[in-house]
DNA sequence: ATGATATTGATAATCATTATCAATTAATTT
DNA sequence: AAATTAATTGATAATGATTATCAATATCAT
């Protein structure tokens, strides 16, 4: 996307950062990909695009990508560190099955404006917000039941 | 709390695993912690009480609290691995300045009432749940707009 | 173009965590 | 209570993820 080429590069200008081949290739990457991606799921895909570049480029851009509010950080609890894009996709929170892992994004606009209610009762200004509900799904549920039955 | 204990010899005790002196001593820094500790953190603790505690041995008892229910992740962007108790304290969430660190926790009943109609709606049995929200304290906010003056 | 400075890729270093293994310890059986 | 069986321990090595270092290079403002 345009938009987040542009947020990127008014980013590093306004740093005192420069604009390079390299983290062009990094960002197109990332604009491409989908879902939660790691540094070495970025590598890959940029590697397509560049096969001469390197992982350390790949984490510092991925910072900055973090930095200037493009990315941010997918926690999972387990492996390496995951992002996913702050523009282009709806907002979603995250419902995880503690049994099998499986993962379904949802929206919730009840849960939204509450979040809201707490920016201001606390002075803040709001600028994102990760809601991660576990528990069992149906499957897993039924499983657990057999077993202990 | 008696009670932790109790919940933990059980867990052991239906997956057949030991009670040792080693997790007991694990166990009981814990049970005496407070806030979001580190596999390091509770090393430290427990070492006070047995000198002679391995690390290992600590990431692994750390692992099966979490399994049995007793810890949970307090997952922090940056840093090792953070858990926290998951009985003896009443739930809360964050709520987290991304320009200083500073770190609220609060409870908004409407949030958790909303997180059951999701759990019921996707046939989940929920088991918990963890909501980060994230923005700019008063200070930082003020911070910021005078330097983009 | 030139100069000042940020950036790069390669590599080493670090940090957090997990695997390995022989000696020990806890629970179970006799 | 001793023997048996299997899990556990601490030390250490190994791994995985990320960060630091550094000389060569590329970018940007002038």
């Amino acid at each position: 996307m345009k938009e987040e080429q542009s947020l990127f590069a008014n980013y590093l200008k306004s740093k005192g950062l420069k604009m390079t081949s390299a983290r062009r290739t990094v960002l197109r990457a990332f604009i491409k990909s989908e879902g939660h991606l790691s540094a070495e799921d970025l590598l890959a895909a940029a590697k397509k695009i560049d096969p001469g570049l390197g992982q350390a480029t790949v984490f510092r851009t991925l910072k900055l990508l973090s930095d200037a509010g493009l990315a941010q950080d997918a926690c999972q609890e387990e492996g390496p560190r995951r992002y996913e894009h702050v523009y282009k996709q709806s907002h979603h929170d995250h419902l995880i099955c503690i049994g099998c892992g499986k993962m379904i994004e949802f929206c919730h606009p009840e849960i939204e404006k509450a979040q809201n209610e707490i920016f201001k009762k606390f002075g803040f200004r709001g600028t994102g917000h990760k809601l991660e509900l576990r528990g069992l799904c149906a499957d897993c549920a039924r499983k657990l039941d057999e077993e202990n039955k």
